[in-house]
DNA sequence: TCTGGGGTCCTAGGACCC
DNA sequence: TCTGGGGTCCTAGGACCC
C-alpha cells in the first residue's frame, strides 16, 4: 500500500550492507491479502477492499487489480470503469488490526527498536541485532519468511542507512520483494527517482515543482534552497533538499504521543436537518470522549468539520475553558460550533468531531467504568466525575486499565451498588 | 471518475501585549 | 494622534500520509 508504484520488481541484494541497518517493512496490498486468506477462491483475480457501501473509495487493491490501473483512494465508480469484473469486498478492521499485531510482534522478536508507521508498515533499527541474527540482509529475509509462515501474508522490505531511503527501497521492491541500498549507493539510487517518489511530495507539490522544470530527485538536489523555498515553502524546502542528498538523521522512534483523536462520517445521502446533524455530533463526541479516557488523555480544543454537498470543507474550532475527556463537554462545544456554522436546510455531506491539543491526565477516567454500566445516562456523567473523585479521592483519577483485576471489580461493584440514576445515587 | 476515515504538519492572518 | 515592531496565542485552511 505504498504511495507510488514503481513497476520494477527489484530483488537486488548487495554484498556490503554493514552500514545499512534501518529496515522498512511494508505489507503488500495488506487489506486485500488479509481478505484473500478467507477467500482463496479469489486469489489471482482483481480484488479490492472498500467501496462496498455507497459512496466509497478503494482502500486496498490486489496487484491483479492494479494491473488495470486501480489504485488506493480511487472512487469505486472509476475502479469499476477500469476493471468491470473487479471483485469488491467489504473491509474488516478488526481482522487487519489482529494481523498487524502478529506482524509487529514478529518484528519485536528481532529488535525492540520498532516504529510502527501505520497498521501495515514499520521501521526497524537492527544495528544491535546483527550479532544475534546476522547481517541486515539476512534479517530482512528472516522477517519475510516468518511473516509469510505465521500469517500467510507477503511483505516487502527496504534496507538502507536511513529511514527515508529504506522506505523508498521497500516501495521499489514491491510486491513481495527485498531491496538493499548500501550507504555508498544512496545518491545513485535517490537521484534517478522522480520527485513524486519523495515522502512529502504529493500531487500539488509535484505539479509546482514540474512547472519550474524539476522532475527528478537529481534536479531537486541541485536546486538552491532559497529557490526551493519560494516553490514549496520554508519548512519543506530545507527538508526536501536534505533528503535529496540522502541526509536524514531521524532515529527509529518506538513511542509517539497522540496529537488528536477524531471521528467523522460521510452520509450516504446529504443531511439537511440541524437536529439530525446534532445527533451525529453527539454520537461522535461520545466516541471521542471514550477514546480519550481509554488513552488517559484530555483535550484542550474541540474542532468541528463540515463538508457541504459542493465538497467544500470548513473547520471551526474552539478552546475549552479547561481540558476535558468527557463526551458531554465535547458535545456542548461541538454543537455550539455547529449552531454557528450550519443553517437549517443546508445540505451536509460529511460531519466530524476532533479533540485536539491533547495532554496527559484526565478527570473522567473513572467514566471508563461508568461507560460500561450506565451508557444511557450521559447527562449526569460530569456530576459523576466530581462525585466519584470526592468518594474515592485522587486514586479515582487512575485509568481503569492500570488497576488490578480485583481492584477494578471492587470499584465497579462500588459503583453498581448505587442506584442507576447518579443524580440520586452517587452522593 | 465524483471523491473514506484516521491522522500529522505547515502557513498565514488577526488579536493582543509590551 | 492616525502611528513601530516583535513575540505569542489562536483559528482556518490545505498538503500530505496510509
Amino acid at each position: 500500500m505504498s504511495k507510488k508504484d514503481f513497476g520494477a520488481r527489484a530483488v537486488g541484494v548487495a554484498a556490503d550492507d554493514a552500514s545499512a541497518t534501518i529496515l522498512h517493512v511494508d505489507m503488500d496490498a495488506f487489506f486485500a491479502e488479509v481478505e484473500l486468506l478467507d477467500r482463496p477462491d479469489l486469489r489471482g483475480k482483481p480484488v479490492v477492499v472498500g467501496g462496498a457501501s455507497g459512496r466509497g473509495v478503494v482502500s486496498s487493491a490486489s496487484y491483479e487489480a492494479r494491473a488495470f490501473g486501480v489504485r488506493s483512494a480511487m472512487p469505486i465508480g472509476r475502479a469499476l470503469q477500469l476493471c468491470p469484473h473487479l471483485e469488491m469486498l467489504p473491509g474488516h478492521m478488526e481482522k487487519y488490526r489482529a494481523a498487524s499485531s502478529v506482524v509487529m510482534d514478529i518484528f519485536r522478536e528481532i529488535t525492540p527498536l520498532v516504529e510502527p508507521l501505520s497498521i501495515d508498515e514499520a521501521f526497524l533499527d537492527v544495528s544491535g541485532a546483527t550479532k544475534l541474527f546476522g547481517s541486515p540482509t539476512v534479517i530482512a529475509k528472516l522477517i519475510r519468511a516468518r511473516v509469510l509462515e505465521r500469517t500467510g501474508l507477503p511483505c516487502s522490505v527496504g534496507v538502507a542507512a536511513t529511514k527515508f531511503v529504506a522506505k523508498l527501497a521497500s516501495g521499489k521492491s514491491k510486491p513481495n520483494g527485498l531491496l538493499v541500498i548500501p550507504a555508498q549507493d544512496t545518491l545513485a539510487f535517490l537521484h534517478q527517482l522522480p520527485v513524486g517518489a519523495m515522502w512529502g511530495v504529493g500531487d500539488a507539490t509535484e505539479k509546482r515543482l514540474a512547472s519550474r522544470g524539476i522532475h527528478t530527485v537529481f534536479e531537486l538536489a541541485h536546486t538552491p534552497v532559497p529557490v526551493l523555498e519560494r516553490i514549496v515553502g520554508k519548512a519543506n524546502a530545507g527538508r526536501l533538499s536534505a533528503l535529496a542528498w540522502g541526509r536524514d538523521t531521524r532515529a527509529v522512534q518506538t513511542e509517539r504521543a497522540e496529537k488528536s483523536i477524531s471521528h467523522e462520517q460521510t452520509f450516504f445521502d446529504e443531511v439537511t436537518s440541524h437536529a439530525d446533524l446534532e445527533r451525529e455530533v453527539r454520537a461522535q463526541a461520545d466516541a471521542v470522549g471514550t477514546r480519550l479516557r481509554k488513552a488517559g488523555l484530555v483535550a484542550s480544543t474541540v474542532a468541528l468539520k463540515l463538508r457541504w454537498s459542493s465538497f467544500e470543507t470548513i473547520t471551526r474550532q474552539t478552546r475549552l475553558a479547561r481540558p476535558t475527556d468527557t463526551g458531554l463537554t465535547i458535545f456542548k462545544a461541538a454543537s455550539g460550533l455547529l449552531d454557528e456554522a450550519h443553517r437549517e436546510g443546508q445540505a451536509v455531506r460529511l460531519i466530524g468531531v476532533r479533540a485536539d491539543q491533547l495532554s496527559e491526565g484526565g478527570e473522567g477516567m473513572m467514566l471508563t467504568l461508568w461507560d460500561e454500566h450506565h451508557a444511557d445516562e450521559w447527562d449526569s456523567a460530569e456530576r459523576a466525575i466530581d462525585q466519584a473523585t470526592t468518594k474515592f479521592g485522587r486514586d479515582a483519577l487512575r485509568p481503569a486499565s492500570l488497576l488490578g483485576r480485583r481492584e477494578r471489580r471492587d470499584r465497579a461493584t462500588g459503583l453498581s451498588e448505587r442506584p442507576n440514576r447518579p443524580s440520586q445515587g452517587l452522593d
